[in-house]
DNA sequence: CCTTCGGTTTAGATCGATCTAAGTTAGCCC
DNA sequence: GGGCTAACTTAGATCGATCTAAACCGAAGG
C-alpha cells in the first residue's frame, strides 16, 4: 500500500487534448485504436502524446470499463519445476487472448495464500487459478466463492469445494506405476514412497496402485509407504532409516521425481548388490534423465496441463476457449531407475 | 483486457452507506481502520457491509490515492531453482511492508518482457525487480526510465542502463573457482564450460576465473570454454562431443550446476579411469548434494540476494530499508564431483 | 446562555479514464 | 438551397473509491 512518483505532474488525457484543442474522448478513440478516428487526427495525438510523455493509465481504463486483464496464479512452491512448467501452458493460453497472467507464491501457508486471494478478489482481477496450499480448507475459499470471481483449482482438491478443477489423472499414475513394477520387473513386494498425507493427489495415485498392485498377486510395504515430505533430503533421510532395518522392497513409486532422486541416493549408499530395487518417479523432470541413474518416471506433459487449465478458465469466465479440456493422459518414461535401461557405464544398476 | 462478472450488481461503498444513513466518507474511513470514527460505527459498518456482501475495491481506491501495492517480479525463466529462490527474498522483504509481489514470466523473450513491463508501467505499479531477458538492449529500458517506476535490475547487467543493479560477486565466483582447483586440487588445464555468451554474469566469471588460473600457471582449454546454452541437455550433448575428439582438462568450472549435472552425465559416459577430471558447479541447488556424484559448486545465498534486491527497491522508492544493501559473498561447497569427498559407494570418482 | 472544544460525520471535488447520446462538418443529390 | 448521409468529434455522466474543509453535537467553561 506504497508507491506513486514524486517530480513532475503526471500528464493525463486530457492534457494531450488540451494541447491539441480536441477533447478526452477522442485521445481515449486514438488509444484504443478506434476505427473512429480520422489518420490525422490519430497521428496529430499520437506525436502529441509521446512528446508529452503521456502513459495510458490502464488501472483507469479497468476502473471505468469494469474490466481487467490481469489473471492470477496463486501456487505453493514456484521452485517446483513441474508446477512451473504447468504455468507456461497457463499463460501460453490466456496470453493468446489478451491476459497478462502473474504469479504469486503462497509457499504454501494458508494465511499468505488467504491474503493473496483477497487481494487479487480486491483488485478486481479477471480470474484465478490456483494450486491450493496443503493445509487449506473450504473456508479459505468461501469468499472466493462469494466474491464469483472466475477460480480454477489446479491439481491439489479440496474437500467440500466444488470449484471446477484440472489435475493429473492419479488412477491412472497409479495403474500405471503398478503395471510396470509388476507385470515388467516382476515386483513382488512394493510401497508408494513419500508425499504429504494432505496432498490430495497421493490418496488417489496410491489407492488406485495399491489396488493394481494387489489385484497384480504382490505383496505391500506399509512401513515404506507412509508419509513423508515431498523433499529429495526428507526422502533421503527416511529411506536411508529404513534401509538400516531391512531390506527394501522389490519395487517403489516415488511420490515425485525429487523424492525419487533421494531414495536414489539412499540406495547407492548401502544396498548391498543381492538386493535390488526397481525405483520409479512422478512427473518426469527434465533433470530425471540427466540422474544418475536416469529416473524412470511417470510422465504428465505440464505444458499441456496448464493449457487445459487455461481454458476451463477462459470457459468459466464465459468466453470462448477452442481445444481441448481434458488433461492429458499420463505416460511411462521407463530408464534406469527401474532396471529397464542399463545404467551408463561406470555405475551398476539402480539398486 | 477482459473479465467482469455479471449476476446482480456489484454492491459499493455507497450502498453499504445509505443502508444505514451514513455517508461514503464514514463508511470509507472504517474500511481503512481509522481512529477517527466511533467504536459502535465502526460496528455497524463492518456488520451491515458483512450482510450485504460488500467487497472493497482496492483498485478504485489505488486510483484516488495514486498509490499501488504492486511490486512486479520480471524474470526470464521461473523453473530456473536460483531464481525462483531469490523470489523468497524479495517477496519476503517487501511483504514484510505490506507490498503485494507478483511475478512475471517473460520465458526469455525480449518482445513478451517489453509487453510485460509496458503492462506494469501502465497498472501504474510501486515498483519493477527485473532479470533482464537475455538479448534485452538498453532500448527495452527506455519506457521504464522516463516512466520513473522504481526498478531494479538483478542478476543481469544491460549495457547502457544506469539502473540499481543486484547480483552475485562474479568476480570472487571466478577467483573461489580457480584457486579450488588450482591449488587443492592441483588441476593444470581448465576450462569454463557453458553459459550463453550474451549473459552477463559469464563474461565477469570467466574474466576473474581464467586470470587467476593462468596466474596459478594452469593452461587454458578454449574449445571447453566456448559460450552455449545454459541446460543440462546442451551441455551433455557438447561434452559428449568434445570427449570424442579427445581428454578433457583436468578441472571445469561451469556456468551453473544444471550445465555441470549434463557434464556429470558425459564424463561417466566414457571417460577412461585414467583421465579424472574435477568439475564444479555455480549456484548450489538444493539437489546437487543428492547427485552422483554429488556436485561440487560455489554457492551464493540465493534468499539473501533476494532480501538485498527487495531492501534496493525500497530505498529507491524513498522508503526506509533496514539491513544490508550488499549481495552476500559467495562460498565452496566442496563435494565428491571435484574430487574433495569419496563418492559414495558403488559408483567410482567423478571421471 | 453563549462560546469553545474534541470527537465524529459529511458534502462535494477529485483521481484518470470510458460511454452515451448528441453535435458538427462536409459532400452529394435532386 | 435544402435535406440526407457518412464521418468525425464532443459534453457530461460515470466507475468506486479518497480527500479537504467544513458542519455537527454534546459537554465543559466562563
Amino acid at each position: 500500500m506504497q508507491g506513486g512518483r514524486p517530480g513532475v505532474r503526471r500528464v493525463r488525457m486530457i492534457d494531450v487534448a488540451n494541447s491539441l484543442g480536441l477533447s478526452r474522448a477522442t485521445v481515449s478513440l486514438v488509444m484504443r485504436n478506434s476505427p473512429l478516428v480520422s489518420e490525422a487526427t490519430r497521428n496529430a495525438v499520437l506525436a502529441e502524446a509521446e512528446r508529452l510523455g503521456y502513459i495510458y493509465n490502464q488501472a483507469a481504463a479497468n476502473l471505468r470499463t469494469q474490466r481487467n486483464d490481469l489473471v492470477g496464479l496463486v501456487m505453493p512452491d514456484v521452485m517446483n519445476p513441474f508446477v512451473a512448467e504447468v504455468s507456461l501452458g497457463v499463460q501460453e493460453v490466456l496470453g493468446e487472448v489478451g491476459f497478462f497472467v502473474m504469479i504469486a507464491n503462497t509457499v504454501d501457508r494458508v494465511g499468505l495464500q488467504r491474503q493473496i486471494l483477497g487481494s487479487l478478489v480486491g483488485h478486481r482481477a479477471a480470474g484465478v487459478v490456483t494450486i491450493p496450499a496443503l493445509t487449506a480448507t473450504a473456508d479459505d475459499f468461501a469468499g472466493l466463492r462469494q466474491s464469483g470471481l472466475p477460480t480454477v483449482l489446479l491439481l491439489r482438491r479440496i474437500d467440500g469445494v466444488d470449484l471446477p478443477f484440472v489435475g493429473t489423472d492419479e488412477a491412472a499414475i497409479g495403474r500405471l506405476g503398478a503395471e510396470h513394477l509388476t507385470a515388467v520387473h516382476g515386483c513382488r513386494r512394493v510401497a508408494y514412497f513419500g508425499g504429504d498425507p494432505l496432498a490430495s493427489p497421493r490418496v488417489g495415485r496410491m489407492e488406485s496402485f495399491r489396488r493394481a498392485v494387489t489385484e497384480a498377486g504382490a505383496g505391500w510395504d506399509a512401513a515404506w509407504s507412509q508419509p513423508l515430505d515431498a523433499t529429495a533430503d526428507a526422502a533421503y533421510r527416511r529411506a536411508a532409516e529404513l534401509l538400516e532395518a531391512g531390506p527394501p522392497p522389490d519395487g517403489v513409486l516415488c511420490h515425485s521425481d525429487n523424492v525419487a532422486y533421494g531414495l536414489a541416493k539412499a540406495l547407492r549408499l548401502g544396498t548391498p548388490e543381492a538386493a535390488p530395487c526397481a525405483v520409479l518417479g512422478i512427473d518426469d523432470l527434465h533433470q530425471s534423465a540427466m540422474w544418475n541413474p536416469s529416473i524412470s518416471s511417470i510422465a504428465t506433459d505440464p505444458v499441456e496441463l496448464g493449457r487445459v487449465c487455461g481454458r476451463v478458465l477462459l470457459a468459466e469466465m464465459g468466453m470462448p476457449a477452442e481445444g481441448s479440456r481434458v488433461p492429458p493422459a499420463p505416460e511411462m518414461h521407463a530408464r534406469a531407475s527401474c532396471g529397464c535401461h542399463r545404467a551408463t557405464r561406470p555405475a551398476g544398476r539402480a539398486g
